[in-house]
DNA sequence: CATATAATATGACGATCATAATGTAAAGAG
DNA sequence: CTCTTTACATTATGATCGTCATATTATATG
């Protein structure tokens, strides 16, 4: 059948949504392309009609998760700035809140999906690596003065790794009290390395 | 055919230490019963012999992987203490050195298979995460006298994530130096979260 | 109104998956 | 020396995997 102009690119979009979505939720291994079309509301034949194989769909999908949360941290920061608080502060606790841990398919693809694929190939793993990289590059942006020379970039990624390391603790921490404790801790030591003097 | 006494014990070593390795290779969902008994030098008929499922070894190479990396943890605290070292900093540099990265087969399977895991059961997920606290309590036993009070679970749990995490993106990461840098910013970032005063 | 076309659906390919029932051969027990 | 037992091999099951060739059908175009 034919539709009308503009529904394959929605068709798509919807596609790339649901596997950004699925695969933070199930892991990319873990993902079926029949599965995934379902969700869509489509069955699996059409799938090559917009993607030319898993792997094209997985480096797109990557980036619209990385798309999305950007805009979480950009508007996390504007609200702190807009009240008068610290930037940097509010990444963080909005990162590693519980709601966070608890619906990984919402959230942060490099904690939900890092080793999985740091085994894959390069493009794909560059795709996440850019993401990791910009959102580096926005926590740079908001440390305070004296960390903002040559190695605010390093302090930066110290601190991604960080918050990202403490929600996949908390995620795999049966324990509902530990797990808050190691948001807790971790949110605490990540200001911490962004407060440091010197 | 009967083998002597004792075969079938060693012949399950080997498949579980196989699988230790293959998982954190390749990841757990990315690791098959037929390749892994084949490594093993056995067909995939025997399996069921020695476990009752694939989740009953994952467990079971969950907790013999982590026994060879704590060994690994204890050997490096001993040799700092044996040359008037301090620990902490050994684990540090040892656990986000280049070689680490490059062999997950052989590493913390935290680092390798964290996400994954914590989309498993609570059982799987346990055996992750008693290693996690057992690696957490060397760390907080490393800690300096000032930090050694009620707080020390947290900052180890602290440190340990950043670890994890460091590691994490420097092996997604395909540019070699920002690798590298990412290492060395772990490792000074998680020397600062030990030492901190108060 | 007829027709070419675009966006899907259908169905099938061979591989591989976890699991299991059954077969087989050799070592230990008698 | 025979027989039972044990450790694994063989073979099979039904599911699901990614991929693709082909069929279908409504719509935009003529």
């Amino acid at each position: 059948m034919r539709y009308e102009k503009g529904h394959k690119e929605q068709t798509r979009k919807r596609v790339v949504d649901v596997a950004s979505a699925r695969f933070r939720a199930k892991g990319i291994e873990g993902t079926g392309v029949a599965g995934l079309m379902a969700e869509a509301g489509l069955t699996h034949g059409g799938f090559y009609a917009h993607f030319k194989s898993k792997d094209d769909l997985v480096r797109e999908a990557l980036s619209a998760a990385h798309a999305r949360n950007r805009a979480g941290w950009a508007a996390e920061v504007k609200a702190a700035r807009d009240r008068g608080g610290d930037g940097l502060e509010a990444i963080v606790r909005w990162y590693l809140r519980p709601a966070h841990r608890d619906r990984p398919e919402a959230g942060c693809s490099v904690a939900a999906l890092a080793p999985e694929v740091a085994r894959n190939d390069p493009e794909i793993r560059d795709a996440m690596a850019r993401a990791a990289d910009e959102m580096a590059a926005i926590i740079a942006s908001e440390l305070p003065p004296s960390l903002s020379g040559e190695r605010a970039r390093e302090t930066a990624y110290a601190i991604f790794a960080l918050m990202v390391g403490t929600l996949q603790l908390a995620r795999v921490t049966t324990d509902h009290a530990l797990s808050e404790a190691i948001l807790e801790a971790g949110r605490e030591a990540a200001l911490r390395l962004a407060r440091r003097e010197t």
